[in-house]
DNA sequence: CTTGACCTTGACGTAAACGTAAAGTAAGGC
DNA sequence: GCCTTACTTTACGTTTACGTCAAGGTCAAG
């Protein structure tokens, strides 16, 4: 598993009707990524932008899949496990027998998520204690 | 590096009352965790076990923080930053002015934690909602 | 035409978190 | 005394996820 982010700021994906494409830099700026990661995870196969020319314009589309992609990361996924959780999407219509595996390998996956969360609750139990044994008076909830 | 002082463990980890001190593969066979991933956790300075002779003996604390340790990265903090946490823990008997700081950073990490919980949330909903969109009847929750 | 902003493709560098030999030590059993 | 097993250190290797130049293409504004 790869480190997060130091700073790792929630924020739901809105829709964007005004704009129909995006530039590299537009997407950087919004979602907080630099134009090398967005041309690293291109590399490494998570997103294919169209080109004008030899310049990446991304769809809508592709501004989902990059929300997706940081989300993944954020909840600790690697690039190659979100590819892996992309591609299932992008097999959303592919035969049952594969579908079948899909519909398993989401579940494994939710499964592995709702383990992360009581992780996560222990560690916030945890730390929320050590603020009450460290000031019994100053609580904020 | 730090002095690591004695200070009660935080984790609620299972008791081992018939032990008294851990060998390097006893704890790696017990948290599934290589002696080559201990020994470079005390490189870092996360551990800090005593000696007899060469070998190094985990105590019952050692063990709590090896806990510890392992959860924060499950959740996805760096080492560097269990680190950090474990030197909060160790400061909690420091002067008033040094524990204000160490109950805000509490207070940042947990916020932390918490919208790292809406993203798992969120990856939570987006799988399952997937699921429903391959097979509608092939629910389980 | 030139400047500047923005984009492109390599190619090399880096930090984290260990893995993996290689070789030595210490204790217990036969 | 020798073997085995568990442990040790040193040191270089590896993977992931980019950062950081270098060297240049493109296109609108002035």
């Amino acid at each position: 598993m790869s480190p997060l982010p130091a700073l790792a700021a929630y924020a739901p994906i809105e829709p964007r009707p005004d704009r129909d494409t995006f530039s590299i830099s537009d997407l950087g700026a919004e979602f907080g990524v630099t134009a090398r990661a967005l041309r690293f995870y291109e590399d490494e196969g998570l997103i294919a932008p169209e080109r004008r020319g030899t310049q990446r314009v991304y769809s809508h589309r592709d501004r989902a899949r990059l929300a997706w992609i940081l989300r993944g990361k954020r909840v600790g996924f690697s690039l190659g496990e979100i590819r892996e959780l992309l591609d299932l999407y992008d097999l959303g219509d592919g035969r049952r027998a594969q579908r079948a595996k899909t519909i398993a390998r989401c579940r494994d996956r939710i499964a592995l998520l709702e383990s992360q969360k009581h992780d996560i609750d222990a560690a916030i139990r945890e730390l929320s204690d050590f603020i009450t044994h460290l000031d019994p008076d100053n609580q904020k909830d």
